[in-house]
RNA sequence: GCGCCCGUAGCUCAGCUGGAUAGAGUGCUGCCCUCCGAAGGCAGAGGUCACAGGUUCGAAUCCUGUCGGGCGCGCCA
């Protein structure tokens, strides 16, 4: 991992690679992590045992060697050698606490500037338009968003988009299923030539039910299936009355979408989909065949991508199927070519199901054969199924696909009954119970999600995730929730800060959790793992509580020390804050 | 068949650019609210890191093989 300019780990670094390369050695060798034995130091360097393999030499040796020369260091408390060449390094208190004021009076917390001067475009391989967002989308939207949010606040110019599934096969089965069932005969008479009404011929409600019977239909009749490929081939082409009902279909499903989305607490910055690049296929098309990239094989135009050096199949990449309509891959492509156009971004990353892995090798390979690209690098974020109690497939009880919408009800109305166990202050009106338990809910489900590795399967389990114990997302806004309170209480003589004051083996904790704070933003980064995060946030909780189990703060008689504590309190309720927010997950004033 | 991923405590999962006693949550046992919110804190029990070889001073981590599971492999997305 790349430490980060500022940080406390980085500056120990340097240090370390500094003494390094005064001994001849390579200053990589340098590496100060925070220790993984923190009872026996706050801070390790490994270096001298790799580097005593490289030049073949007795680790040991060069490890004394190496703490010598930090030694001089004042920024050292506490320099040791132990077992077979660690360097064990602890930092002075004075250190530390300055550490922790740099960072307490930046306005970014000592975020990481990875970023700058940099952009990246965030695909959230979006919901297909009419059909309903169900418990399958969570983990596009939870991780993307997540990422999107981390980003930024490394200092990336983020540029998210939604892309919705707009433009393929499922779009030619709702046409041909309205007409099947002569819903809207206006739209299929070809002698009529509009305008065409104002006004949807299905809501949101019947498409979500027209789409199971479509799709039902196309699978049992070969015939319906034919005439859907058939609609949907003269929808991309232009005809009329397709567009019209298919804009139609676009709005309401959008308008159901944002809702959902903006439920969950999830924004985009574009709302567009596989249909927005239409207009640049033809002239892709015709480009990648002038320059012979695109070939005609069994009656489909396709980009061949296997290498020689595969060491599997890899099919080709079909951008026009053989009865004429294109695929995703084709808009895929195209839509590379619109945002580097637009955005001339440094990353472009897919946040989509881990099972289409191989379609986003198909179309980088292409992209990057057809030079598309730019100097945008492409790569798959992709993640692990959710499945439901029984290790299969998400279903409700009843056996039917489980909504987000009654997902999202389900965990606030679990949240609500527990707020209520707990004795929330029963002044509370009934409408801020509600926004509270809302919050509650969604922190539940969010975090359930990210805390998991992104690419493992895992079981949602709504009953595990709904308790409130232990490493969810409640415990970590409950944790916020009880600084604020204490927070609130304090009086206006109290309201000056202090330098923090390490006293106790709870306190210092607490500040190095801190201080690795661009450590954790810079990691989860880099290995687009939000489960990093999460296990960051959980662990500054944990220490904090240690912390406040310990020591009281408004009870403090010492002044100085009550000042710290509060400060310190501040500065753990600002962090926590912050994480939560890059979560998501969102700190109700009471809870 | 070929390829990718996975197999770590009763359960759910971290850790995987090799490093010190393999971690967390949950569950189980016990303790801690006459002082800031106990949705909390402390302590304990619980693991041949699927199995077998190999590389190494050192392997949960790297390599090979076996077994078990998931997923993908040309006109869906």
């Amino acid at each position: 991992m790349t430490a980060q300019a500022g940080s406390l780990a980085t500056a120990l670094s340097r240090l370390a690679g500094a003494a390094f390369a005064a001994e001849g050695l390579p200053e990589s060798f340098g590496q100060v992590q925070v220790s993984d034995r923190p009872d026996l130091a706050q801070f390790q360097c490994n270096g001298a045992l790799a580097a005593a393999k490289q030049v073949k030499a007795n680790p040991r040796a060069i490890a004394e060697k190496i703490a010598a020369r930090l030694k001089v260091h004042p920024l050292f408390a506490r320099i040791e050698i132990a077992g077979p060449g660690f360097i064990n390094l602890d930092v002075a208190d004075e250190t530390l606490a300055g550490r922790v004021e740099t960072m307490a009076r930046d306005a970014r917390l000592g975020a990481p500037a990875t970023g700058t001067g940099k952009t990246v475009v965030i695909d959230f391989g979006g919901p297909n338009i009419a059909k309903p967002m169900h418990v399958g989308h969570l983990r596009s939207s939870i991780i993307g968003d997540c990422l999107q949010r981390l980003l930024r606040a490394n200092d990336w110019r983020v540029v998210s988009d939604v892309h919705l599934g707009d433009w393929g096969l499922q779009m030619g089965q709702l046409i041909s299923e309205i007409e099947a069932e002569g819903l809207a005969p206006i739209y299929f008479d070809m002698n009529y030539v509009g305008p065409y009404p104002q006004e949807s011929p299905v809501t949101m409600d019947e498409l979500e039910t027209l789409y199971p019977r479509a799709a039902a239909a196309c699978k049992t009749d070969p015939e319906r299936l034919e005439a859907a490929r058939r609609a949907t081939v003269d929808l991309q082409a232009g005809r009329p009355g397709y567009r019209a009902l298919w804009r139609h279909f676009v709005q309401v499903s959008e308008a159901g979408l944002s809702r959902e989305f903006a439920s969950l607490g999830v924004a985009f910055d574009l709302w567009k989909g596989e249909s927005s690049v239409d207009v640049l296929i033809p002239p892709m098309i015709e480009d990648l065949k002038r320059r012979g990239l695109a070939e005609l094989s069994e009656g489909a135009l396709v980009v061949r991508v296997a290498r020689d050096d595969d060491k599997k199949p890899m099919p080709p990449l079909i951008l026009v199927k053989s009865e004429g309509g294109v695929l995703y891959g084709t808009t895929d492509l195209a839509t590379i070519i619109e945002r580097v156009r637009e955005q001339n971004p440094d990353l472009i990353l897919y946040v989509v199901d881990h099972r289409q892995h191989g379609h986003f090798e198909q179309v980088f390979r292409a992209a990057q054969l057809a030079d598309l690209a730019g100097k945008a690098a492409l790569e798959h974020v992709g993640y692990g199924t959710m499945n439901g109690a029984d290790g299969k497939p998400f279903k409700t009880r009843a056996g039917g696909v489980m909504k987000l919408h009654d997902l999202i009800g389900m965990a606030t109305a679990e949240a609500e009954k527990r707020l209520g166990e707990q004795g929330l202050d029963e002044t509370i009106g009934a409408e801020e119970r509600a926004a509270i338990a809302r919050k509650v809910g969604i922190a539940t489900i969010k975090f359930a999600d990210l805390s998991n590795h992104r690419t493992t399967d895992y079981i949602f389990d709504l009953e595990r995730f709904s308790r409130f114990e232990g490493k969810t997302g409640p415990y970590l806004q409950y944790a916020a929730v009880r600084i604020r309170s204490i927070l609130r209480k304090l009086k206006p003589e109290d309201l000056h800060s202090e330098r923090a004051i390490m006293r106790s083996p709870e306190e210092r904790a607490v500040i190095l959790q801190l201080l690795a704070l661009p450590e954790a933003m810079a990691g989860t980064e880099d290995k687009r793992a939000p489960n990093m995060l999460c296990d960051y946030a959980f662990d500054l909780a944990q220490k904090f509580s240690r912390f406040y189990a310990e020591h009281h703060v408004l009870n403090e008689t010492n002044p100085a020390l009550r000042a710290a504590r509060l400060h310190l309190c501040e500065l753990v309720l600002a962090v926590l804050t912050k994480l939560l927010d890059l979560l998501g997950i969102e700190v109700p004033e009471r809870m």
